[in-house]
DNA sequence: AAAGATTGAGTCTTCAATCTTT
DNA sequence: AAAGATTGAAGACTCAATCTTT
């Protein structure tokens, strides 16, 4: 059994790869965006979990658990997207505490737009390090930190 | 060859669980040292480089570089710990225009005291999820990232 | 009391402009 | 002109408090 007090040297180094990377690919890939004129990273994220929803919407708390944001970091980012007309927000029938996220069709183009400049920029400064098996390990790998 | 515009399957999976990664895994450790009382990550990163580099000390362009920062974020991180005697900024001989940082001994019993529950949360949030022989895969994976 | 959601105030980050020295 | 470094203002994030409904 691996210690779980002491981090061993291939464990110090995976974590220090993990925070290189968001330091540097996280960052080239954002740049490609605002380079394009578009919206940041998160955007991205929030229009496409809407759009994945369909036509019944989300509620905030569970766009919140997809994409692991605190409660007051959601309700700014749909603040945003709201303000820009990229999301509805409906009052829920079911619960009067809380609202219905819906992407609009402005949402749904501009996710779309993203998605052109954001495929190639994940392709180019990711995807080519790696052969298709090498990324499914990784994926794998990772996946085990959620 | 991979396709160089579209990423594949593998590609985006290994992307999704990179950013995942980064917004479950570091939230974790990140919340374990503020849980203890301590300051953030990059004051850890900021304080080990400058510890690395010894009585020398290190030019603020070159921790820059170390820590994959811009510029203005690393200005303002460095006055942070310079406010709080964490380092020193001595005027710098051979360039006027710059300066070199150096570690002082509080900042290294605070980066020592950091360590102290860094280490058992990147054992625990993040080591205890790979082997030795999978941590050494992630790591090799990441590493061409840089 | 707990869950869903928002908000004021403070901190940190980002952008663009600036200053000094090379 | 370019490189090293800093800064004012604006935007984003975090904390704690708040409000409503369950």
């Amino acid at each position: 059994m691996v210690s779980m007090n002491q981090p061993s040297t291939e464990t110090v180094a995976a974590w220090i790869g993990l925070l290189r990377a968001q330091r540097s690919v996280v960052a080239r890939v954002e740049a490609r965006l605002k380079a394009a004129g578009l919206p940041p990273l998160s955007w991205y994220d929030a229009l496409w979990e809407l759009e994945k929803a369909g036509d019944a919407g989300l509620r905030p708390c569970a766009l919140e658990r997809a994409m692991l944001l605190e409660q007051y970091n959601l309700s700014r980012l749909v603040d945003r997207l709201h303000r820009k007309g990229l999301v509805e927000k409906l009052p829920c029938p079911e619960d009067r505490r809380g609202s219905v996220l819906a992407i609009t069709e402005t949402g749904r183009a501009l996710r779309q737009q993203m998605w052109a400049t954001y495929a190639v920029a994940i392709a180019a400064e990711f995807g080519v390090h790696f052969t298709p098996a090498e990324a499914a390990t990784l994926a794998a790998l990772l996946s085990r930190l959620d």
